[in-house]
RNA sequence: GCCUGGGUGGCGGAACAGGUAGACGCAAGGGACUUAAAAUCCCUCGGAGCUUAGCUCUGUACGAGUUCGAUUCUCGUCCCAGGCACCA
């Protein structure tokens, strides 16, 4: 054996060796149990950065640990490959979106082997593959048969120099983030999937998934966000019309003095038309559209709004209430109409004390509280009042009694409101996978017929001026002829899927990534699905994994598949962090940009620069580590075992360049004790006897191997806690060191073979390639197909026990004792104590708290 | 505002079921080896104090509480991070 470490070296070798055996291709084998372990597939955006190389480590390992343990492990790799970022990159690299795409899937495909990670390259997918996203679009086509894919009018945000649609995050202060210019609401006919009809069962399961974090099961219960409450009906004054209401606090209808309609509810211009106020209302609507109406540009408008000159009279108290169209009023909740309450709605309230609005009490906490003195709304509970037959009430009981009057009377009905909306899948670019329908002049909208799946994206259009799609625009491909009635003036849908719907199965593509024949093989994703652990970043929490889980659901109900939930467990891992270098005429700086040491400086203006605070890491901030750098100076093992030693896999890690060095050194540390008894041990076996057939000197090393195989396994297998596992590891090779081999025997040499195999056997899903290595040098073959190691469990018992004295619950003093020893004698020895003793010095002892074999307190 | 997490040495982090706080690593300091340096190996390392082989006090954001005993449980406060947010 080499004395030096060289991974470089050996890193290649092994990989090599790897691919070319295909160590890790896996097939289906009924007769074995499987473990299906993935990690959240990347967008090819270039170069792997390392929060792909920590989420995918941290995967391997377990990948690696789950294989050793027996099982039948499928874990695959590829690509989420359509996407904005293609569109852009083409843009300003002048290339073209697939031939972008194409070159980062080499690159990190190259790079992924480079980490040596365990995956069975045989299945990759990439989801702008026709073979891919010909089943999305065959599914597409069963859900608009059943209606669950449907088209409707919706307001998008929208930017008229662009002349594009624009996400929400793509909105930045009501601003297009490209142009810079305002950005409006604009109604464009789009498809949508009824995710609503599944909101009550998606949230229901949120409870029936023990394996996942409460975080993301909150997060996802929030997002979906049902409230229980009633429907009423409000009668328009002098007109048939109703408006409809949703709200939770139908206990307040009697408070309610006014009505809010949403600008763009349908009835607001019906109700201004030939009033006084028309003209005021059809500005104020069409001042509001240019308001950017996501989450970021909401809380910068003030609440506003203006009489729609109609009136309704309330259900309930007999009021005639002002109807006020307001642009706090959201079409896309409930029915887009509020009752407003202002005496316990702090909006309402606001808006009354603007406008002059009447305010009416009617849940009154004590007698205290009165209108004229109010200064804020009141929204929590209390007695009924003004509310005619309901008053002395409690209100939270008149909840219900006012909910059984309004259907009694039929003024309204109890219901149930969700935050959730349909899903909105239209994308109006090019570069995603094309949604198959036709739009044809004399029959409408005709769906593609199934025999001519996929409708291919053109890979070689060039996208237009400012980053249009050219769909619209290709005749090949946007003119097509009508199946319906041959119509030549037909024309494809040029809208392609929002990339969610591609990550919403590939996971289940994984399975029989090959199969022609549908979208999976029902055999192979019986066999394999659900995923037994998925691993990814917390910023999916929420889309991502909502979408899959409808999706599946969807898939089931359409017999297709028979399990109802996609990911049985899910480990969210934290973000990379790193401390920022500011200097102060360059801005941010990269780490190497600064002189190192106490008192850094900047490179090129020797101003001294202040080091930031430790935060996530992005090209912006300048506060990045590229995983190639890692590589090429320590290899991937090294990369490996920071990024899991460093914290536990769910928290923030903190990048520390002298971590890594730490990382480094231990590997060394651990090559070169092999490297110096590998002449001993490699014709020696490992010692397979009982504790008592060594020398009393060597049983602590014994148990110390067992005590190291224990933690481990129990780290791994119940935690995930990569970090701890790791120091056990550490501590054993100290412990190691502390032999020197120029005093070996027979026996030492046997046993140091059993801890250099532990040692090796315990790494290897961390460190893999110099676990093949040294493994192969002690004259083994593959470590992935070796056994996980089985700690004794007789190794753990412990002959002799410190046993803690405390007085009044601090530590006083310590013992050790045989563990066969009894707890009266352990007192006995505890109060016989000679420092013990003296801390009593003869005061009375009130009581003796003895815990098993592990501590006495004496009370004094 | 609401919902999650979190706050432990100079730093990353341990302490898994209330029972020895600070495992393991980094940084720092000292020593050995060396002509020298690197590498390596060994020792020290929360704070304060003292009559310094050791001992005492104090210490897990802050303030209460439960308990023989609290980093751990309960309540309140502050701070940090993430998510949601005119949601009626």
């Amino acid at each position: 054996m080499e004395e030096r470490y060289t991974p470089a070296e050996i890193e290649s070798k092994w990989q090599k060796l790897w691919e070319d055996s295909k160590t890790y291709k896996v097939s289906d084998d009924p007769k074995k149990e499987k473990f299906y372990l993935l990690e959240m597939f990347p967008y090819p955006s270039g170069k792997i950065h390392i929060g792909h190389v920590r989420n995918y480590t941290i995967g391997d390992v377990v990948a690696r640990y789950k294989h050793m343990k027996g099982f039948n492990v499928l874990h695959p790799m590829g690509w989420d490959a359509f996407g904005m970022p293609a569109e852009n990159a083409a843009i300003a690299n002048r290339t073209h979106p697939a031939i972008w795409t194409y070159n980062n899937i080499d690159t990190m495909r190259r790079q992924l082997k480079q980490m040596g990670f365990s995956y069975d390259w045989d299945r990759e997918i990439a989801t702008c593959r026709p073979e891919y996203y010909r089943w999305e679009q065959w599914l597409f086509l069963k859900m608009y048969e059943n209606g669950m894919a449907y088209r409707k009018e919706s307001y998008v945000n929208w930017c008229d120099p662009c002349q594009t649609v624009l996400a929400n995050e793509q909105v930045e202060a009501g601003m297009c983030w490209r142009c810079g210019k305002p950005v409006r609401q604009k109604k464009l006919a789009q498809w949508f999937f009824r995710i609503t009809d599944y909101a009550d069962d998606l949230l229901v399961h949120c409870d029936l998934l023990p394996g996942w974090p409460d975080m993301v099961v909150a997060m996802q219960k929030n997002w979906i966000g049902k409230s229980a409450g009633a429907e009423i009906h409000f009668n328009v004054e002098n007109s048939s019309e109703q408006i409809v209401v949703f709200t939770t606090r139908q206990d307040t209808v009697f408070g309610a003095t006014f009505m809010c309609l949403a600008p763009e509810h349908p009835m607001v211009q019906k109700l201004s038309l030939g009033t006084s106020q028309e003209h005021l209302v059809n500005d104020f609507i069409e001042r509001i559209s240019m308001q950017d109406r996501s989450s970021k540009g909401i809380e910068t408008y003030e609440k506003e709004g203006v009489f729609t000159g109609a009136w309704c009279i309330n259900p309930l108290s007999g009021t005639r209430m002002p109807i006020y169209t307001a642009n706090f009023a959201l079409m896309g909740y409930g029915t887009g109409a509020v009752m407003s309450v202002p005496a316990h709605d702090q909006r309402d309230f606001d808006f009354a004390k603007k406008y002059g609005l009447e305010i009416v009490l009617v849940v009154k906490p004590n007698a205290d509280l009165d209108v004229a003195t109010m200064s804020e709304a009141y929204p929590g509970d209390g007695i009924m009042v003004n509310s005619g037959n309901f008053n002395g009430m409690q209100n939270e009981l008149a909840l219900e009694s006012i909910a059984d009057y309004l259907e009694v009377h039929r003024l309204g009905k109890r219901t149930v409101s969700f935050r959730l909306r349909d899903w909105g899948i239209s994308r109006q670019r090019y570069w995603g996978a094309p949604i198959p329908m036709i739009h044809c002049d004399a029959c409408g909208i005709v769906p593609v017929p199934e025999k001519e799946l996929p409708v291919v994206l053109p890979e070689d259009a060039d996208l237009l001026v400012g980053g249009l799609s050219p769909l619209p625009t290709l005749d090949y491909f946007a003119r097509t002829t009508c199946p319906k009635c041959g119509s030549h003036s037909a024309r494809r849908e040029t809208d392609t899927m929002d990339t969610f719907v591609e990550s919403s199965w590939y996971f289940q593509r994984y399975c029989s990534p090959d199969y022609h024949d549908g979208m999976f093989d029902h055999k192979s994703v019986d066999y394999w699905m659900p995923v037994d652990q998925y691993i990814g970043g917390v910023e999916h929490a929420i889309l991502h994994l909502l979408y899959s889980r409808y999706y599946t659901r969807v898939l089931r109900d359409m017999g297709l598949i028979s399990y109802k939930e996609p990911f049985t467990r899910l480990l969210t891992q934290g973000m990379v962090c790193k401390e920022t270098v500011h200097c102060p005429t360059h801005g941010y700086l990269f780490p190497e940009e600064a002189t190192e040491g106490k008192d850094r400086r900047c490179k090129r203006c020797h101003h001294s620069v202040t080091i930031g605070r430790v935060e996530k890491m992005s090209k912006s901030k300048k506060n990045v580590v590229d995983p190639h750098i890692l590589l090429e100076k320590y290899g991937a093992d090294t990369t490996r075992l920071f990024c899991l030693f460093a914290s536990p896999p769910e928290r923030s890690l903190e990048w520390n360049e002298q971590g890594v060095e730490g990382s480094f050194r231990f590997l060394n540390r651990v090559w070169r004790l092999c490297a110096a008894w590998m002449p001993f041990v490699r014709s020696a076996a490992a010692f397979d006897g009982a504790m008592d057939d060594l020398a009393p000197e060597l049983r602590g090393l014994y148990k110390k191997i067992h005590q190291t195989i224990f933690k481990v396994t129990s780290d791994i297998e119940d935690r995930f806690h990569f970090n701890t596992a790791i120091s056990a590891v550490m501590e054993l090779v100290n412990m190691l060191y502390g032999f020197s081999v120029d005093e070996r025997s027979p026996a030492i040499t046997g046993l140091f073979r059993l801890a250099i195999e532990s040692v090796i056997l315990l790494l290897s899903p961390v460190t893999p390639h110099i676990a093949d290595e040294i493994w192969s040098e002690l004259g083994n073959t593959s470590i992935y197909a070796a056994s996980w190691p089985i700690y004794r469990p007789e190794a753990l018992l412990k002959d002799m026990l410190t046993v803690v004295v405390q007085i009044n619950g601090k530590l006083r003093s310590k013992f050790s004792v045989a563990a066969d020893i009894d707890d009266a004698a352990i007192e006995q020895i505890a109060l016989s104590d000679e420092r013990i003793k003296k801390v009593i010095d003869g005061k009375p002892i009130k009581k003796i708290v003895v815990v098993q074999k592990k501590l006495v307190n004496i009370v004094i």
